[in-house]
RNA sequence: GCCCUCAUCGUCUAGUGGCCCAGGACGCCGCCCUUUCAAGGCGGUAGCACGGGUUCGAAUCCCGUUGGGGGCACCA
């Protein structure tokens, strides 16, 4: 009964049915971008095949999981645009989808294979277990479970009862090499020494993820498992309980698996989520649009084309295919990440950009008072902002001279711009300016024509008056941005800047 | 240690035996444009890890080596 021939893997795409996938991530730490590569794959897949995106709380290590990482979880995926079927919130036909909140079910599972023989009673300790562990391992042998409570007689059970001992439920592998066909890496085959005996339930009697993902996903008849390759090589352990369930009436069908590559961080170390660089909300403040990012996960191990990288949400849609996704691991490159943001950032139009901007004109992103922000002056200067910022949060220090009392101080700025002779000719571009008719064209032509005074091409001359005003050498086109500042503002920066270089 | 897995420019990738003395993108460098910086245009730099096979022919198939990653929990 436990040998039983292997259940065929399902093949729901080939007969039509719509796929079912889920993505269920355990709500410790903050998301971070690895999960959210899962996240997209599962939706895209979903999405392309018309099939059913399960959104599944993995909450069964209560020292490890907390509301506030839930919370962030469901905000996360809605900032994202990465929408469920069924799960959290939306409900479904098999809520709960919270695992904390179906322990009866899987008491209800653990019961049954532990009554057909599938699992039986461990009463090893950690320390005997380590000891074999080590052992094993020394000998050259596999270092995993070693049967040792597989065969015990009931007088055994009662003696180490008698002691005092607790047992922890273990499944029973079957002694057969188990074959399948993982969807991004081809056909892969496990020896049965390789695959020992694994917990399944604690001995405090809480279910473990071992148990509980498998039979969530049989009970919500997941028809495509696709997670990450650190799952790859205890892929064997679950289909062999699979088999089991099938045969207790508890699963259908064994579900296809697909193992995503890792995403990398820097050198070669899988982005964990303690690294910084993998917070998602690091890249949710920089002002990254959730379009852009998606992109550019998508591409990371899988490609739209070969000569195309930019492209939107329903095109990804479109063209997903879990057959196209590569095996290897991925680095993560923010140069990369940046620039693609920064397309779609150039892609949209004005009024979409100047609306995205809206959280970091304002505190706590903007140093300005709430007050002096002006909204038409910023809709007039936010064209010129748009082909030169890569994150959102770029605009706040590109526009600052408009809504601050007075310029930054920015002193590599200041000495690089402000040279011998800046002063004479800040005094021939104030009253150049003063006289000239205030639009970016006069403007233009009066710093031009102060430059020319003083042997100074427009590009020299230019740099003292932009420092001036801005306080930064680098900025917006200077006689747009002038326009828009105003003559009062500009002229009185330039007597601020006059006074400072007299001083 | 044992098992699994991966291997094309610095990075992400295209490539599924001849179309490849390897294509695209980011980065970097140069030039053009230009009021700074971007954007844009043009050009350049750089790669099939190594060794054996198979084949008329290999980045593509096989074996090995090396290197990377993962697993081997009463975490998920």
């Amino acid at each position: 009964m436990v040998n039983a021939p292997s259940p065929k893997l399902s093949a729901p795409l080939a007969q039509g049915v719509p796929p079912r996938v889920r993505f269920c991530p355990s709500p410790t730490g903050n998301p971070h971008v690895g999960l959210v590569r899962t996240a997209l794959f599962n939706w895209a897949f979903a999405r392309h095949h018309q099939g059913t995106l399960v959104f599944r709380i993995e909450d069964t290590d209560a020292a490890r999981d907390s509301e506030e990482s839930y919370e962030q979880l469901l905000d996360s995926m809605r900032w994202l645009g990465l929408d469920w079927d069924e799960g959290p919130e939306v409900g479904g036909p098999h809520a709960p989808y919270r695992q904390s909140q179906r322990t009866d079910l899987y008491k209800d599972v653990a019961a049954k294979l532990l009554d057909g023989g599938y699992a039986y009673p461990c009463y090893c300790t950690t320390e005997e277990l380590d000891t074999r562990r080590d052992a094993a391992r020394a000998a050259g042998r596999p270092s995993g479970y070693d049967g040792h409570c597989r065969e015990l007689s009931d007088e055994r059970k009662a003696a180490y009862e008698a002691e005092g001992r607790t047992s922890i439920v273990r499944f029973r592998m079957p002694d057969e090499a188990i074959t399948f066909t993982d969807l991004v890496r081809g056909e892969i085959t496990v020896q049965p020494e390789n695959v020992p005996d694994y917990g399944i339930v604690r001995a405090n009697g809480a279910p473990l993820y071992t148990l509980v993902n498998p039979v969530d996903d049989a009970l919500m008849e997941i028809t495509h498992v696709l997670r990450g390759e650190d799952l790859l090589s205890s892929t064997p352990r679950q289909i062999a309980l699979y088999r089991a369930l099938i045969e207790l009436g508890v699963a259908k069908e064994i579900p296809a698996f697909g193992h995503l590559p890792y995403v990398m961080g820097e050198g070669n170390k899988k982005l964990s989520k303690r690294d910084p660089q993998a917070s998602l909300n690091l890249y949710r403040e920089r002002g990254f649009l959730p379009e852009g990012l998606l992109n550019y996960l998508s591409l990371l191990g899988w490609s739209i084309a070969e000569d195309r990288d930019i492209f939107t949400r329903d095109e990804l849609v479109a063209a997903f295919d879990i057959a196209d996704v590569n095996a290897n691991p991925a680095r993560f490159d923010l140069k990369k990440c940046e620039h693609i943001n920064a397309e779609h950032l150039r892609a949209m139009d004005v009024k979409a950009f100047t609306e995205a901007c809206g959280p970091w004109l304002k505190a706590p992103f903007a140093p300005w008072a709430p007050e002096a922000f002006d909204a038409e002056q910023f809709a007039e200067i936010a064209p010129h902002a748009q082909t030169r910022v890569t994150v959102l949060s770029d605009i706040t220090a590109n526009v600052d001279f408009l809504f601050l009392d007075e310029p930054v101080e920015d002193e590599a700025s200041w000495n690089k711009a402000m040279k011998e002779g800046s002063d004479a000719l800040l005094v021939t571009a104030r009253a150049e300016l003063l006289a000239a008719e205030w639009n970016a064209e006069a403007l233009k032509a009066a710093v031009l024509a102060a430059g020319e005074q003083h042997g100074l091409k427009l590009g020299k001359a230019q740099a003292p008056v932009r420092v001036a005003v801005t306080g930064r050498t680098v900025g917006l086109p200077l006689f747009e941005s002038l326009e828009i500042l105003g003559r009062e503002k500009t002229i009185a920066r330039i007597d601020a800047a006059l006074a400072k270089l007299a001083a």
